[in-house]
DNA sequence: CCGAATCCCACCGGATACTG
DNA sequence: CAGTATCCGGTGGGATTCGG
């Protein structure tokens, strides 16, 4: 029989909200969902283009993760040269929004944030 | 004179929201966020055992971003042994819900994420 | 009790080269 | 065009020790 915790500590890595926080905080991935809303479908030069300093390496990792995880639509045409596009499942879609909302926060916030930072520093 | 992108390439580093997820996306800043949600005022030892598997290395340097962002009120009291409170400041109270927003949709769609996984992996 | 300092390893992610 | 494979440096973060 185990001991619980009684207060707090709900967080201990199972944490959803942790699993979720690993993927959407990571380098790109906020980046690609950013690019594909609005039902876009987009192929993966075209993703690569439109994200700045993304390499084949992490755009290949991080649409492979969105697939995988159910966000991410990958279709192949069987063409040559290959055409591969990408567009954002009815899920994925679903994460759109709590993005949207750190975003706006973020755009609201930030120059608050910049000036606390400054305030600290030069506080030295 | 630079030339400019003519579209899309919002994001290049400079970003707000990347700014902001690089900090909300680490290990630790959303936990301690959501511990000192609703007002709450925390001592360090209260916080760290709240949270479980964090080290006081991450927590200190946690707590210190979080301070210098404006996002949270750190208070000494001259006593012995020493007494430090942290509570979340009016700014940090505007990012609890967008934070809510966060692990609402992990919690409300982690299942079919791990459906999508388990579905992805053994198509092999 | 709170935190700074140091050591150290895992791994994230960039650069480059190679395939179908 | 859309990947895979390999190498490698920077760093995030744990363990431990020391200080006020």
């Amino acid at each position: 029989m185990e001991t619980v915790e009684l207060h707090g500590n709900v967080y201990s890595g199972d944490c959803p909200t942790r699993q979720i926080l690993d993927r959407i905080g990571d380098k790109w991935t906020a980046l690609v969902i950013g690019l594909l809303e609005d039902g876009q479908t987009l192929r993966f030069s075209e993703i690569k283009r439109g994200i700045g300093g993304i390499s084949q390496k992490m755009l290949t990792q991080t649409l492979r993760s969105l697939e995988r995880d159910g966000l991410v639509t990958r279709t192949v045409y069987a063409e040559v040269p290959p055409r591969v596009e990408y567009t954002l499942t009815p899920l994925g879609n679903t994460l759109v929004a709590p993005l949207t909302a750190i975003r706006e926060w973020a755009e609201n916030h930030i120059e608050a944030v910049a000036e606390a930072q400054t305030q600290y520093d030069e506080a030295e």
